[in-house]
RNA sequence: GGGCGGAUAGCUCAGUUGGGAGAGCACAGCCCUUACAAGGCUGGGGUCACAGGUUCAAGCCCUGUUCCGCCUACCA
């Protein structure tokens, strides 16, 4: 037996013995036996990321069913893995290439790719390394990454069938753009948050100059593309104005009143200006009116030149004070006033979104989406906690198509190729149709080109590749039919001309990983991952992506492995700062995990996030009690270094013949514990498994139990401490087992050093129910009551801990009398008692301090050391406190309806209960007359 | 606008078939009692947001109200 430091060190241990984890090739699945499945595919981080307090949980979570389950005998496969995160590695490499001043544009798509990958290589896995430190045991060798080639070719088989089912298409209509990325956006990403703005009140004069309607507007530089001004059908004010014609201010363009119902009379002036380009609602009110539509502002952020050429290449917010200052001039503002709306956020860079009409593909979500909602309904997969069935059931059932394009490069590129030497179905040649816009003007034949139809850039004479090459932008219009495949072609299959245009797009994030489930099994190759390990278990994630990627996980799982990906979902909560705050960079409230666990080591850290675990959707993170739980390891290591004391009388690991009432009481109460902590790891009740295992170890193990035996393990016979410390040893390893999942280096440390095994401890079973004994609890309740007693006697009346003082138990019962005789020796110490006198017959002695508990009553004698009136003080609220459970009590008692009514286990209790009562009432009676008639 | 969640001890929060209000921390008092002062013992502290209802019985179920948080949405 080693022996253990005084106090309890993380940091030296835990590298080790991951190390040795892996080196032993523990996290694989095993194999033999006929062993049930459990997987678990990880929320793959991005690569960009450094491990958060989120992921901490969300990886801690994992790990405790991981190695749960492995223990119980399954074969566990946990697949790590990282996500690209197209538009944030992108912007990562970027920022990191300005410093160099480098844009990706001056060194081209190849080049700048080849560039990410660099950084990959270099950064990308510094989370997975952050993870090992947490203790996670994913299964290493299985590591992916969404840009892995076999990930690849999964999200293109996905791609070119979805295409060819006609569920993927090309659109063109209004997105979310970000200006600044470059890109559009899915509905999902962009944030709205509500924003102090103001509100425009815009005279628009009539053509015939008979007067104006006022518009309301938060964005008047958007009135540059104004195609109409829209009004209530209903509305008095405008009835007969519908149909007028307007002189667009600032413009040369006549647009005419339209009537829509859609329009809110209350809001504004009733009189709505229509922009069908830039504003989702106006599209609607456009097409269905037929309007044209005006792009005024293009994909930097900048006006076109259909603003006019006052306004042309100005950036949208320079041009609304330009427009602003325009119309103060013309006197066209009739007022302005404060207005708080929501605005549409990119949530990678937070830039404000303007909404643009572009080509873009679409995912059809609409048959998708019903499969996904069945699959939830008919529990096929269910929700943990359920409520977020409801937000899932809600958003499906109203679910737009999925935009997956976007104008970056760092993902995978849409297999689509455009041929410009095929005609549209209206007989154009799509090498007129398709634009290019290049980044840096080329100087060809002393001409200087900018941007041009395919073929024109042809006859300038450029060739194909230093079109291709030099495009920052290419506009393929929707005429132009993409061919979609599985594999890179070079030649167009129609008309075999060999100068085909790549689509430059590359696909949302999220669509490779809707497919992460499959992809990560090496899908679409029928491994034998994929027979053992599909449908995964449990996905164990965060609210805020239920949408991103929970629902478009279970969509294509169900269409793609007409399986669900998983049988549940565990939504666990975020964690927020201690005042509630979401911790953020800027906020400066970040609290790294890495650095709690070298303060307070892993396994107490991970014990802290899975008692935190089943808190509403907000967990606030307190260190204090993080260093509470590093207590509670300091107490159970303190507790076997104790226990390795009395190695000498260890023999067997096994339970036989027990006879001593502490043993009996502590193995039965193990295995209710035990119970406890399988009952809620199976429903995903981490805080209920782990404060059954606080609980029990400190305050049972350690405060009672410990303390209950140490009079035998000091002055008891060979064979009662041979009895004693096999069921220490017992209870011990027990314990260390129970508490593998949550702390697993603090006890494999202890396993190693206790229990004299050369394997593992996560190749050991997981504790199931134990044999219980009839009446232990029963029994040590006597005890437990009488040292409560005399402690708290002693406590309140200030008697010195170090004071051995004499103790008079009068039982009620046999059972109690032979009870308690039969552990004085341990009540003794635990009470600090010199002595004690138990019998039924025993009398109150003269100066004696009392207190009434269940089955006793208990007499200290203090020989004129009582302070009577002090003493009188203390069983009155004594007194207040029984008379306060009579009350409640016997009202229920005296109620016919409630003995009527309630089950007979119930009243019996009540009855029970009330008798006790009224014994300790009696009893406490006596003694204050008593006291209050002789004064002692 | 729609939806969801929360309101329990000074603080952070548990509390699942409705049947004696709990934990951790904090606070007060006493103690270095041979595993542990990162400890032990004792104690104080609650109209379970408010108002109704159902029930023999409500922190828990139902209705309404207030306050806080979040998600979602095309109100210019």
């Amino acid at each position: 037996m080693n022996t253990l430091d005084k106090t309890y060190s993380p940091s030296s241990m835990e590298d080790n013995w991951y190390k040795f984890w892996e080196e032993n090739r523990l996290f694989a699945p095993q194999e033999g036996g006929e062993r049930p499945s459990f997987s678990i595919v990880i929320p793959p981080p991005n690569v960009t990321g450094s491990l958060h307090m989120g992921h901490a949980l969300n990886a801690t979570l994992q790990d405790i069913l991981c190695r749960w389950k492995r223990m119980q005998g399954y074969r566990v496969l946990w697949v790590p893995g990282t996500d690209h995160a197209g538009i944030a590695t992108q912007n990562v490499v970027e920022r990191a290439l300005a410093k160099d001043k480098i844009d990706r544009h001056s060194i081209g798509r190849e080049a700048f790719i080849e560039r990410v990958w660099q950084w990959k290589a270099e950064y990308g896995n510094r989370i997975i390394f952050q993870l090992k430190k947490l203790g996670a045991s994913c299964d290493w060798e299985h590591l992916r990454f969404t840009m892995d080639e076999g990930l690849s070719r999964a999200v293109r088989e996905v791609f070119v069938r979805l295409f060819k089912e006609g569920l993927i298409y090309r659109d063109n209509r209004l997105i979310n753009w970000c200006p600044r990325c470059h890109t559009a956006l899915s509905d999902l990403e962009a944030e709205h948050e509500s924003l102090d703005g103001k509100l425009y009140y815009i005279k628009y004069p009539f053509e015939d100059g008979t007067g104006y309607v006022i518009v309301a507007t938060t964005r008047p530089e958007t009135m540059l593309g104004d195609t109409a001004v829209a009004v209530h059908p209903e509305d008095d004010r405008y009835a007969g104005q519908i149909g007028k014609l307007i002189a667009l201010p600032l413009t040369n363009r006549k647009i005419p009143i339209i009537a829509d119902s859609s329009v809110d009379m209350e809001f504004g002036t009733g009189a709505v200006k229509i922009t069908p380009a830039h504003d989702f609602n106006d599209e609607l009110t456009g097409r269905r009116h037929n309007l044209p539509s005006l792009s005024v502002i293009n994909e930097e952020g900048k006006m076109t030149h259909e603003a006019g050429e006052r306004y042309r290449g100005l950036d949208r917010y320079e041009c609304r004070k330009l427009v602003l200052k325009d119309l103060r001039e013309k006197d066209l503002i009739e007022t302005e006033k404060r207005y708080v709306h929501n605005v549409g956020h990119c949530y990678r860079c937070k830039t404000i979104i303007e909404p643009l009409q572009t080509i873009q593909w679409y995912v059809k979500v609409e048959s998708l989406a019903d499969g996904a909602i069945k699959a939830v309904q008919d529990r096929t997969i269910s929700f943990v906690p359920e409520q977020w069935e409801n937000n899932y059931f809600a958003w499906m059932r109203d679910i737009r198509d999925w935009c997956i394009s976007r104008q970056i490069w760092w993902g995978h590129q849409i297999p689509a190729w455009y041929c410009p030497d095929c005609k549209t179905e209206d007989g154009i040649l799509h090498g007129d149709l398709i634009e290019h816009i290049f980044f840096n003007p080329l100087r060809v034949k002393s001409k200087t080109i900018s941007s041009g139809t395919y073929l024109q850039l042809i006859k300038a004479g450029l060739t194909h590749e230093e079109i291709i090459k030099n495009s920052k932008l290419i506009r393929i219009p929707k005429a132009v039919k993409p061919l979609c495949e599985r594999e890179d072609i070079s030649v167009c299959a129609l008309c075999g001309s060999e100068r085909l245009i790549r689509d430059p797009d590359v696909l949302d994030t999220w669509f490779s990983s809707a497919l992460w489930p499959f992809s990560t099994l090496g899908w679409p190759e029928q491994t034998e991952d994929l027979k053992n390990f599909y449908p995964t278990s449990v996905l164990v994630t965060a609210f805020d992506i239920i949408f991103f990627w929970v629902a478009r996980m279970i969509m294509m799982g169900l269409k793609f492995m007409d399986a669900p990906p998983f049988r549940h979902v565990y939504i666990h909560a975020i964690i927020r700062d201690s005042k509630g705050q979401k911790m953020s960079k800027s906020m400066g409230n970040v609290i790294d995990p890495l650095v709690m666990i070298d303060k307070y080591g892993a396994d107490a850290f991970r014990f802290s996030l899975a008692v935190f675990a089943a808190q509403g959707r907000d967990i606030r993170f307190s260190e204090e009690r993080l260093e509470g739980y590093r207590h509670f390891i300091n107490k159970f290591w303190n507790a076997a270094k104790f226990i390795s004391t009395y190695s000498g009388y260890y023999r067997s690991s096994k339970l036989e013949d027990i006879k001593s009432l502490p043993n009996r009481w502590i193995v039965t109460r193990l295995s209710a514990v035990t119970e406890e902590v399988n009952r809620g790891l199976e429903s995903y009740r981490f805080n209920d498994a782990a404060n059954g295992i606080y609980h029990f170890v400190w305050h049972e193990f350690c405060d009672w139990y410990i303390e209950m035996v140490k009079p035998e393990l000091y002055t008891g016979t060979d064979s009662e401490k041979t009895e004693t410390v096999n069921c220490l040893y017992f209870i011990f390893e027990k314990i260390l087992l129970l508490m593998h999942p949550f702390m697993p280096f603090v006890t494999e440390e202890l396993w190693h050093k206790f229990c004299k095994k050369d394997k593992s401890i996560m190749l050991s079973s997981y504790p199931t129910s134990l044999m219980r004994y009839m009446n232990a609890e029963s029994e040590m309740s006597n005890i437990i009551n009488a040292v409560n007693g005399i402690r708290s006697i002693r406590g309140e009346l200030n008697i010195q801990p170090s004071a051995e003082i004499f103790v008079a138990i009068k039982t009620l019962s046999d059972e109690a009398t032979k009870t308690i005789t039969s552990n004085l020796s341990s009540i003794k110490k635990m009470a600090r008692c010199s002595d004690i006198m138990v019998g039924k017959d025993l009398t109150r002695i003269k100066g004696s301090a009392i207190t009434v508990r269940e089955q006793m009553e208990i007499y200290i004698p203090l020989e004129g050391l009582l302070d009577v009136k002090s003493e009188i003080a203390r069983l009155g609220k004594e007194m207040d406190k029984i008379n306060n459970e009579i009350g409640i009590v016997g009202k229920k008692l005296s109620n016919e309806d409630f003995l009527n009514n309630a089950p007979s286990e119930v009243v019996e209790k009540e009855k029970r209960k009330y008798e006790d009562y009224r014994h300790r009432k009696d009893k406490l009676l006596e003694n204050l007359a008593l006291l209050q008639s002789i004064g002692s």
